[in-house]
DNA sequence: CTGTTAGCGCGTTCAG
DNA sequence: CTGAACGCGCTAACAG
């Protein structure tokens, strides 16, 4: 036999739908200890459970909450969950999870899945920085939580990390040890990006010191030219690295070419990932705290899903500068 | 207003629910061009998006794939995922993952959960081993597969990586470099665990060469009397860390320790994350392919939703061994 | 204390 | 070519 429905309960049990729905839904009242005793019975038999798209349709709620991702592959992500999950639950809500594979369409795509599921709330990472292609979310009336990256204009809550902060710091150390030459490398520098933004923000403040910050964007093995040329120079150079992804590319290549640091050059990145700290003797990094993004995120969510005002769209989560001799 | 219903958008365009419905499972075969153009038009206006809970309901199959795995914050997780993702995508299933947060009993809720949502499968990496504990999702009727882990008796198809092969090699290259002692380290050595297979294996391979293997589980910070024990000792040791978590604690106590690999002692582990590559020269390391976990796992789940028979229960991907001078 | 009835949003006969 | 009517599994008035 298929999955029993409450028909078939309520039928073996003798009893009608409606009881049956008191039982599951706690309203034991005033029911007989008897009925009770034997739904209880008849259910454990039955192995019954009650479907949730029939509830849902109903209830006009699901209690589930989407999380959706740009990549499931960033150690930074699982971290982000393990602040989500506990406060959910806490307050009762599912949480599924989705990844965007880093592609805009799946993006859109999976979003409206969400919104055909019916979800009581959307945590995002966006891909897409624009504001009006997330607009539909709105229209679905569907509370939403940006994490880790914001869309201009600013339209829903977000939680970011400080980009400013502890770039600044950085860059004073970068003074301080008298670089010559400093570069900033990423996958990109899309304007409105976290990459872009701490580029603009380490220039800016080696700037104040009459100094000047290159960008390199990384693009197939352009960086073998560029680290080769390093080696050969005498200036005492910088690289900065706005993220692990461009980090790991950037160590692949230290290796291969064999260049020592800090002797060669100085290294430091933007992420604050556990493993770094076994490299050498440790990476310089700007240190973020993506668990608490993820847990101030499901708290705004818990808010408005509660019909709660909104103190401020942009939660700034702190940084911290953590050195190391690798820079 | 509410999210629009068929009837709202049938009103609309003035033709009944049964003339929208099939238009939306686009069955226009008979149908006038007007009509057609008409409703494109009112549901393009209203943002009509049809609920899936009314289809599901329906259909008695909702396109939906739970995957749930005991911990999101392994590296060696979002790389399952990949593979997994688009295999479902091209046999037209949504996927949702769940994080169990290592603890069983939220494993079985949320597992109780995917059934209640009436996923049409689910695969599984376990937190527990005993098969007994997951038949109710057999009872369930929801097809399901394991990936990393087994339970026994062996119940599922399970696609799990060779924990005999490389490990077996491991050993041989140990007695090759002379060690003299060999110690296993894991965070538990359950039976039937990943971990505990890992030992076995190694630990047999050794007995064959009448070698020897220690079995340590890391508690507390009883890591330090080991190495401290080591550095002073004049054998030669070797540590083998069952998997990543096993190594990164060991890292950690090792540079605390300031004891340089390989020179006071070598070390390998299980699992091949990409990071390690950059510790020292690169970390001897038996590297497993979860992509291809979660590619197999997924495809054997297609399999099952088409009611095609399955070859075997167990599937062994296997595992290469990448060596570096840290061992 | 319990059952009858209607309806959530959708798909599908079966008639027109 | 189109619509009326029923049922998927569940909940909630409203009676009794």
């Amino acid at each position: 036999m298929k999955q029993p429905t409450i028909s078939d309960v309520a039928n073996a049990a003798g009893v009608s739908k409606t009881t049956l729905s008191r039982y599951l839904n706690h309203n034991y009242a005033h029911m007989s200890a008897k009925t009770k005793e034997r739904i209880e019975q008849v259910i454990k038999e039955l192995g019954y459970r009650p479907n949730k798209h029939a509830q849902s349709l109903k209830a006009h709620q699901t209690h589930e909450i989407g999380i959706q991702v740009a990549d499931i592959t960033n150690a930074y992500i699982g971290q982000l969950i393990k602040g989500v999950g506990p406060i959910l639950r806490k307050n009762n809500y599912q949480m599924q999870i989705l990844d965007a594979n880093n592609s805009q369409q799946l993006e859109q795509q999976q979003l409206k899945a969400l919104i055909d599921k019916r979800v009581d709330g959307i945590i995002l990472q966006p891909i897409d920085y624009h504001s009006a292609n997330y607009e539909f979310i709105h229209e679905a009336k569907i509370p939403l939580v940006l994490v880790d990256r914001d869309t201009v204009p600013s339209r829903w809550p977000a939680v970011i990390s400080d980009n400013y902060q502890s770039v600044r710091q950085l860059a004073n150390l970068i003074i301080k040890k008298n670089y010559e030459r400093v570069i900033t490398i990423s996958q990109h520098f899309n304007p409105l990006s976290n990459s872009s933004t701490r580029y603009q923000s380490i220039k800016q403040q080696l700037n104040k010191f009459n100094r000047t910050c290159e960008a390199f964007i990384i693009s197939g093995d352009n960086l073998i030219k560029l680290l080769t040329e390093i080696k050969l120079s005498t200036k005492k150079t910088a690289i900065f690295a706005t993220n692990v992804m461009a980090l790991e590319v950037l160590l692949n290549y230290i290796a291969k070419l064999n260049l020592p640091f800090p002797d060669d050059l100085g290294i430091a990145y933007y992420d604050g990932c556990k493993w770094t700290q076994f490299v050498n003797n440790g990476i310089t990094t700007i240190h973020q705290d993506p668990t608490s993004i993820g847990q101030i995120g499901a708290e705004i969510l818990i808010q408005q899903l509660n019909d709660l005002p909104i103190n401020s769209l942009r939660n700034i989560i702190p940084t911290n500068l953590v050195e190391t001799n690798s820079l």
